[in-house]
DNA sequence: CTGAAAGCGCTTACAG
DNA sequence: CTGAAAGCGCTTACAG
């Protein structure tokens, strides 16, 4: 077992200085093309590589960036992360994945274990919990210590930062537009809790479709599902309740889920009941029948959550301005199989 | 912008020296307790935290561990990050995900980038473009230099580290003997080319119950996937030019594909036909009909992994002894709706 | 009880 | 052209 090697020791064997060694292997020009070339061979020789830690402190910054997700299930986050990781790798800098599996308390203790010299900057998309807390401070403690912060997908107003969302009330007005279209009024929406802000906006969307086309909104058929794990019967309870032309769910497992249950009360999808489905995962793609589905474009979310990060953070002190904007990242409607 | 206060900072400010501060907040009983107090008030206030790179470089470790996956859109990957993660988490470690999108390159990318002083150890499951290449060079470097490695699922002789599995081929073997104990004898597989090391386990194992069952192995029923993207026709080929009792498919993608090509073929499932899949991921659980699949646990997989390696990290160096072992983890049946 | 010094591994302004 | 010194932020053995 060889350790590292590093420049004290390649001064030692080559009877040089130890800042000789290092401006040989930076080339500076200041150093002799003789003694240049026989440090950097030996370097080779010894597979030298510089210790990122070293520089990270001499730097002030380390070149890793924290993105911080909810919860990895939703491939949603998933593809954001690739995203994230691909303009990050193309800069030289490091993506450290966090989850904060929707816990106040993981989240953190994740941001205060970083925010001390580990990673340059934050993003991340806040945890249902911390929604419905609204307490931020944890987030705007980072900040006010001048570290950026990029916010995705789940937002709030509370902090001033910049931002990379979709259009989630627009997008779940087309969505039931598209419903309506088709001739449809019995529509059911499948959403999240309020506090959720993607949820609440998108139901905001589905609302405002309906009203917009002068058909009362029925409470009767909106099902705001808190747990994620016993809503199937909810949902039974919804279609063995009423006769519904068709369903819009916040969220693919919801959607899905909906797909399901009704196959299992006979109701045929989509011949008897469509389904749009948010979120253009593996579920929806692969489901029988695939669900027409909001798509999000996880990946140019996080590509441009990446960059605005990273820009951030090149900037020069002085001229960082403290403007922050909020990018809104197109959706498009991916037409499936599950509706008409 | 207020930035982060530091050790040196106390100091001038408390007109004591750097280390009186330094032994102060760590509690030192050299120090008096007036100090101690005095010290320890102004750092709350200020909101001290050490830095942790300095820690790092100081302790020349820097309890974050790194995780290379092949690629995220498998569940079970997912599932093994989580599982590190809990285990790093209650042991103070960070953990860094990294991905190689199944490319040599970036493998060896990742890997180059951060052995140098960002991270203790590795926990990696290899790309397939690795396997293909039997080229491990960046990995038994890393380890000669000292830094533990324990490789998951996808893993190689070749190197000598610890490792966490599954018995594949005995899962497969059970999983094909689960179906032919129902009575089925034309039996198909679709399984992945043979440099992924669990595809060809798996095949092996499928093709042993076969064989200990005295039914003749059909060439023409097994499939070896290459390419992800365009495999349906291939198999929509098998469905039309074989009279299946049951498929037995090698990871989950491929088991809800045959679902939806026999739905379009109007082949039912399980009626006329049982698959079995591998993985217990989103999709076996959410599909319709959910899917019968050998159970992986990626989550215990993970934990194991992380534990393997933390004990590595933390052993004194005159004890270490290059001991390395291969746990295999148990896997399960989780029986559904796509088998009788 | 307090502090100066050395050191983790590096870079760079400065002196010679 | 080369090297000693200072410094990034911390800890700790040692001196007083």
């Amino acid at each position: 077992m060889r350790r590292k090697v590093t420049l004290k020791q390649i001064a030692k064997e080559l009877d040089v200085s130890i800042s000789t060694v290092s401006k040989s292997l930076r080339n500076s020009l200041e150093i002799s093309e003789d003694t240049r070339q026989k440090v950097q061979a030996f370097a080779k020789l010894y597979n030298y590589k510089p210790n990122n830690i070293a520089l990270s402190l001499k730097n002030r910054r380390s070149k890793t960036i924290c993105i911080i997700i909810p919860e990895i299930i939703h491939h949603f986050f998933a593809t954001v992360i690739s995203g994230v990781e691909k303009i990050a790798n193309e800069k030289g800098y490091n993506v450290l994945v966090c989850l904060s599996d929707e816990s106040f308390d993981k989240e953190v203790i994740n941001i205060e274990m970083l925010a001390n010299g580990t990673i340059d900057g934050f993003i991340m998309s806040l945890s249902k919990e911390t929604q419905q807390k609204r307490d931020f401070h944890h987030i705007s403690e980072v900040i006010s210590q001048g570290m950026p912060v990029v916010m995705f997908d789940r937002v709030t107003n509370d902090i001033l930062c910049d931002k990379v969302i979709i259009d989630d009330a627009l997008a779940a007005f087309n969505a039931t537009q598209f419903l309506i279209n088709k001739g449809f009024s019995k529509i059911g929406l499948l959403s999240t809790v309020d506090y959720v802000s993607v949820g609440k906006l998108r139901t905001e969307g589905y609302i405002n479709a309906l009203k917009t086309n002068d058909i009362v909104v029925n409470e009767n058929l909106i099902l705001k599902i808190e747990d994620t794990d016993n809503f199937e019967s909810q949902i039974v309870s919804l279609l063995e309740n009423n006769k519904l032309d068709a369903i819009f769910a916040v969220n693919e497992i919801f959607a899905v889920t909906a797909i399901k249950v009704a196959s299992k009360l006979g109701i045929k999808v989509p011949e008897d009941l469509s389904i749009i489905g948010f979120t253009d995962g593996i579920i929806s793609k692969y489901s029988s029948p695939s669900i027409t589905t909001v798509s999000q474009n996880g990946i140019k979310m996080g590509e441009k959550a990446a960059k605005m990060l990273i820009e951030k953070l090149e900037i020069e002190e002085e001229e960082y301005d403290e403007q922050y904007k909020t990018e809104v990242i197109e959706t498009e409607l991916v037409e499936r199989e599950s509706t008409l």
